[in-house]
DNA sequence: CGGAACGTTGACGTACATCAAACTAGGTGG
DNA sequence: CCACCTAGTTTGATGTACGTCAACGTTCCG
């Protein structure tokens, strides 16, 4: 029902990425409430032909090993998109959680179809998101992580029209912590370390970056500072994370 | 043209994974031929509507940092497909090049549009296995790692009617290193530490493995060796790479 | 007030990188 | 055939980034 019209976040969401015209108008999409702290999905929750994509608010998708422990795959906002990895198998292989309360957009695979080839590159990209991801994650030191994870948080503010240099941290350290595999004593080791080095400010979840060129020399990793210097890869500065 | 009928990879290809019938078996597919150490494609080629599917050989895709340095992110053998992750951007991020004399299809994405659902259902599969890939990566330490990546490449050969018990590394020690994100010593030593208990023999590259049990332990993150044992996820085992 | 989450800081241990050297194996030329 | 190279692999000694454990400060809520 039309919604994506007036929809804050159509210029980062699917209109977007296929293009606003008379069928997208008409896309019927289906909005879901999620307070904060429960789920969208479990893993293992079945699901066929539908994806997800962020209303307002923030989810986090998490993750599980054999073992239960849950690790943070990605920190979703306004216009991501959630559950693409689950159309395949017919189920999630992750849980999405609430950090706040938001309100996600219930998207019909079949009713993109005729924008079919628009959402295979949809698909596509999030392909080469992950495999970007997966690379910056393996391929670089604590400081590094932290610095690309602050950066593309930035980048992402700015994209929806907030400051892209003072923003809130919608979620607690332990999950940054998680996500960028740190252990949250190391996270705010590292912070305190980016703090005394005057690159930004950081009162409890308020963060402001000072020296965001010298962020991004460290997030590529071509930083004179104490950052490791991998004997095979440093890793790629973001700016325009595919996501 | 009909190729996939008699090929020896369909079990593990597209075939497999769309069922071969009327319309498969009509699927026209380009066959390359890639020589040993050259590229079939390299970061930034053009591409449009394009992927490959391995049809024999060994192709390993790497990605670059801005840095220029290069990490392997697969290993692909046959009936492996290879660069779903471009046709969303038109462009190839990574690149890739044959480990030995390979061949593969080339195969146009709106020839499977008959099947469209299904190629989705690839697609979608591909982005579940690449967060996967990456948790693993994350999650574990060295021996971890190496046992997922043994046991996975075990799971291969088996699938691929050769024995998963005693095979032969089509890549060098240093392409194993660099996927794993170690450095070549370290996993030398990871090796010589699983030949000395008892897990496995080692001969250049011939492997044999002794005790698969106790590497799905270790792979699991559940072993009572010295293995590190993450505060957050140790990680899943294969078995069924989605791949 | 007490207690529970959360965040920060310090001391210490360990997994892995780094550096360096020896040991192969394959190739080339005498 | 041997001398000689280079590339790949292994082993050892040492350094360091980050995990681990423990203590302390905050904020919040009963």
């Amino acid at each position: 029902m039309a919604q994506c019209l007036t929809c804050r976040a159509a210029p980062v969401c699917i209109p977007a990425r296929i293009g606003l015209d008379d069928h997208l108008m008409q896309l019927p999409t289906r909005r879901v409430r999620v307070a904060r702290d429960t789920h969208l999905f479990q893993a293992g929750d079945a699901v066929a032909d539908l994806f997800y994509a962020v209303h307002y608010g923030a989810i986090k998708y998490t993750l599980s090993s054999v073992s239960g422990l849950a690790k943070i795959s990605a920190f979703l906002m306004s216009g991501d998109m959630l559950g693409l990895d689950a159309i395949g198998h017919q189920l999630y292989k992750g849980s999405a959680v609430a950090l706040e309360d938001s309100e996600v957009c219930a998207i019909r695979c079949s009713d993109l179809r005729p924008r079919i080839m628009l959402f295979h590159g949809i698909l596509s990209k999030q392909i080469a998101h992950e495999q970007y991801a997966a690379h910056q994650l393996r391929n670089s030191g604590a400081g590094q992580r932290l610095a690309v994870f602050l950066l593309d948080l930035s980048w992402r503010y700015g994209q929806r029209g907030y400051s892209s240099q003072r923003f809130r941290l919608i979620m607690p350290r332990q999950d940054i912590a998680n996500f960028l595999a740190l252990t949250p004593e190391c996270l705010s080791r590292e912070l305190s370390h980016f703090r005394s080095a005057g690159l930004l400010e950081v009162d409890d979840r308020e963060v402001t970056l000072l020296d965001a060129r010298a962020l991004r020399q460290l997030a590529m990793g071509t930083a004179q500072t104490g950052c490791m210097q991998d004997h095979d890869a440093p890793s790629p500065v973001p700016g325009k994370p595919c996501q």
